[in-house]
DNA sequence: TTACCGATCGAACGTTCGTTCGATAATGAA
DNA sequence: TTCATTATCGAACGAACGTTCGATCGGTAA
């Protein structure tokens, strides 16, 4: 079940853009208008309950005209989970760039990410919930980009915690995922249209976060640890 | 796709217990054998994924054998979140049941759900990982279990926030389902084997939260809510 | 026009899936 | 023992899946 396709990254993408230049802005255009599609399918019923069918139903394409822009289902996958998270973490990285205090960075990086999500819903739901979907070296690359992200994300925290409370004694890795598991399980609850407004939840979950490890920076890393084992 | 079948959740329990009473350990036993199985292989690979033919080899039974016990591959995966989700809030519930202090409360509930997570690693992952692939009666059955957690775990937080930060203007739903991301995404990252011990992880993640509570409680809560944060 | 090439399609192929059927072996009561 | 019930199994069925094939359409360069 699990691919195992050496192939790079870009190369059909970079191939096709070489060979004409009227033609690939209608190519590139009719592979997004299918990801898209395949987007909606994959986060309504999931990635292995959705078939190509519904897919090409989505998109309004026949069955084998997906397939002149894919070669399987996992590809297709790969491509949105791929757009995705490049799209979002280059998008973080962007808010961030002129900002130096790390507790602006904080406030920022949730804000971004709260309002991508907003934007975005089902294709952050495909990359929140398909993570083990994909195998092989498609597996590890996109991995390769979800580890970009966390040690953007970890870097924003440690420059806080030294900050502003050098003397803690965090495990950043916990905390770090803590924060992760707080937004990556958005998807299961959140409706911008029912509940508060993205600005007031990414408030929040900063908020809580922030003064979350701060304070239990102080409590754990100041006298001697009890019964749990540490450094 | 989606299941529609009215029966009571019990009925067929029921109904073999009723029969002999020899018997009925050997049955019972024999279906949670088959449970236990299925619980590896729907969390190694996903429920959608695997084939009731990996269940009987891990099982070690025939295809039809297992059908014997059970209707269909959805009445298992029923029986396994059913059965786990049970289980976990009746222990969490009496863990809980001789203490009043909040603060008290919060530690134990986080720490018992951490140290059942690393008991029942397997199958936590299916709870967290599967919440959408049962449907009708059956997702609606588990939706009660679920709702009877979050009551749980939403009350503790009232009471703490009642007790400690009185004025606080903190959005409770967000607050419980950020610490509920935190606890449902432990199984994409948590390794009891590699990681920090279960009870240092559940330390950390208790003090995370509960200064995180209590700080943004006041934060946000003080003042008039403006834009941006203030303070 | 002609010749070509990418885009699109209906139809099919081989596989795997969940589930069922009929028969056989084991079990316990009489 | 005999008999009825339960447990187990090999084999098969029909449906749905991902994917492929060969033909046709449509636009473009010569």
């Amino acid at each position: 079940m699990i691919s195992r396709k050496p192939e790079q990254v870009f190369a059909s993408e970079a191939r096709r853009a070489a060979v004409t230049t009227d033609a690939k802005e209608s190519y590139e255009d009719r592979l997004t208008h299918i990801l898209e599609a395949a987007t909606q399918v994959f986060a309504q019923v999931g990635y292995e309950r959705a078939s190509m069918r519904m897919v090409t139903k989505a998109a309004r394409v026949s069955l084998a005209g997906v397939y002149h822009y894919v070669d399987s289902k996992e590809r297709v996958l790969f491509l949105i989970q791929f757009r995705t998270f490049n799209s979002l973490l280059t998008k973080v990285r962007e808010t961030l760039s002129g900002i130096t205090d790390p507790v602006e960075q904080l406030c920022v990086m949730v804000r971004t990410h709260v309002n991508y999500f907003v934007a975005n819903m089902p294709a952050l739901k495909v990359c929140s919930h398909e993570l083990d979907s994909l195998g092989g070296a498609a597996y590890d690359d996109i991995l390769r980009v979800r580890r970009e992200y966390y040690q953007l994300a970890r870097g924003v925290l440690e420059r806080l915690m030294d900050k502003l409370a050098p003397d803690a004694e965090l495990d950043m890795h916990v905390a770090t995922m803590s924060l992760f598991g707080t937004l990556n399980w958005l998807y299961r609850w959140y409706d911008p249209k029912r509940g508060k407004s993205p600005h007031a939840v990414a408030r929040q979950i900063t908020a809580q976060f922030m003064h979350g490890v701060l304070g239990a920076g102080t409590e754990l890393g100041e006298g001697a640890t009890g019964t749990g084992r540490s450094t």
